[in-house]
DNA sequence: GTTGACCCTGACCGTGCGTCAGGGTTGAAG
DNA sequence: CTTCAACCCTGACGCACGGTCAGGGTCAAC
């Protein structure tokens, strides 16, 4: 008669597997002896050799014992099952493998390389870090709700750094973007934008701004409040004109 | 601001996955509007979407804060860590598909086709199925304890059923089993036996036939008697020569 | 008698959520 | 004003396969 220990080492695994597969139903309990020990005879040794060579086989433990008994053709089956089974979850795993290589640098981690390269030239012209991490971060939502923004925005984005002009606006604007809402350069700020805005009147208008409104709120109050004005500008000159169909920009996303 | 199914459909997840990353610390939990409900800014839905790039490509969650939150240099190394991981668990599945392919057949589960071949002669000669799976189960247990006995195994059991005498005393033997062990037909069984074992005496007695001589044991009362009056009656034979070194065989295997 | 090696049961841990239970909130429709 | 669907909340169990205590008996040898 053989221990539990005994018969863990004669199948190759711990004691505490064997116990286990007690208590799933895997493996009747044996006899015990006076002092409460288990007893194992040699068909429990055959018997748990067999579960594990299923076991190492990547049989789930459940489906153990309806293949252990099964007619040859169920049996076989059911190892085509396992085995469809084995080869889903190793393509998945190559795809895994495959997504951590293409995330190789920092940003790259979701957004193209064209547009780290747009972001790497916004650091280049000494646009703070902090806005250049909320450039990126509009573009990883962008991405999500308008995935084919990308192209325009590189454009976009370009076209502005390639103007002084525009870029020395933009300078500007990181530089308020600690400020309190009502620091005068703020209010000077506004009046340059608005001036621009207004060459550019329905430039961009989409639905999706919400919540770019939103997320740049979030990081500046100062900017909130720019933001907040503008629209309200614009809106003012749009119900002028056209008497509806612009209260959206506005009602838009606040809480 | 988000509801919580909001942000989830927005970074294509579950509800429930979200409260899991709360749960689990990956994503902070947002202030909560008047009657307790969480609202979520365009802020969360980046960390989310960031969140999620990295899961999908197989990063676990434990880590993906740590690596989130990492310089370029050990975010490469986290990242080849996680793909040394992913390729050694690729490599087990596909060591489970190769082993699931090995066990095509019933009792090719776990012996040698060879082994399989021998186990099929006795079938077709007649040997009841159930000799046939204690001769197997016998054959599974000694690939463990002597896994280089397979060959002489299957010489053995070809040479004696290529003899024909050899062969009705293995029929024989195959009878009884089902027999209460006082049954006449086994006691001229043993009478049989004992004739043919004095002529072999001293082929076969490694220790390794403790666990075999258990093994019959279990499976046939009949058998057991058998085993015992003929071990002891060779022992007697060894004793009343040699004197010592022959209490072995007997007291080998009982409780 | 004491020490070290075994044995017992019971229970928690980790992975990444799915799912159920039991109960509040909201917003539109009747 | 009620009702109904569709949300929201917390808390807890489940899964696969054991690892790893905790707390306490037993056996064999010295």
């Amino acid at each position: 008669m053989l221990t539990i220990s005994q018969l863990a080492a004669t199948a190759g695994v711990t004691v505490r597997t064997v116990r286990h597969y007690h208590q799933v139903g895997l493996l009747p309990e044996p006899e015990r002896d006076a002092s409460g020990y288990r007893r194992y005879g040699a068909q429990a040794a055959v018997d748990l050799i067999r579960i594990r060579t299923l076991a190492d086989a990547g049989v789930p433990l459940a489906r153990i014992d309806a293949v252990m008994h099964a007619e040859p053709a169920e049996f076989a089956a059911a190892m085509a099952d396992i085995d469809g089974e084995l080869r889903r979850r190793i393509d998945q795993l190559t795809e895994h493998r495959r997504r951590i290589a293409a995330l190789s640098g920092g940003e790259r981690l979701v957004l193209p390389a064209e547009v780290v390269a747009v972001l790497d030239r916004m650091r280049g012209l000494g646009v703070s870090e902090r806005t250049v991490r909320l450039e990126r971060d509009a573009r990883i939502l962008m991405q999500i709700l308008d995935p084919g923004s990308a192209p325009r925005w590189i454009r976009d984005k370009n076209a502005r750094f390639d103007d002084p002009a525009k870029t020395r606006l933009y300078l500007a604007c990181d530089e308020v973007i600690d400020c309190a809402p009502d620091d005068p350069r703020v209010g000077r700020l506004i009046d340059e934008l608005d001036a621009w805005q207004i060459e550019h009147e329905g430039d961009i208008s989409q639905p999706e701004l919400k919540v770019l409104d939103s997320l740049i709120a979030e990081s500046s109050p100062a900017w909130q409040r720019l933001i907040e004005v503008l629209n309200h500008r614009a809106e003012r000159r749009r119900t002028a004109v056209s008497g509806t169909a612009a209260r959206r920009r506005v009602a838009s996303f606040d809480p």
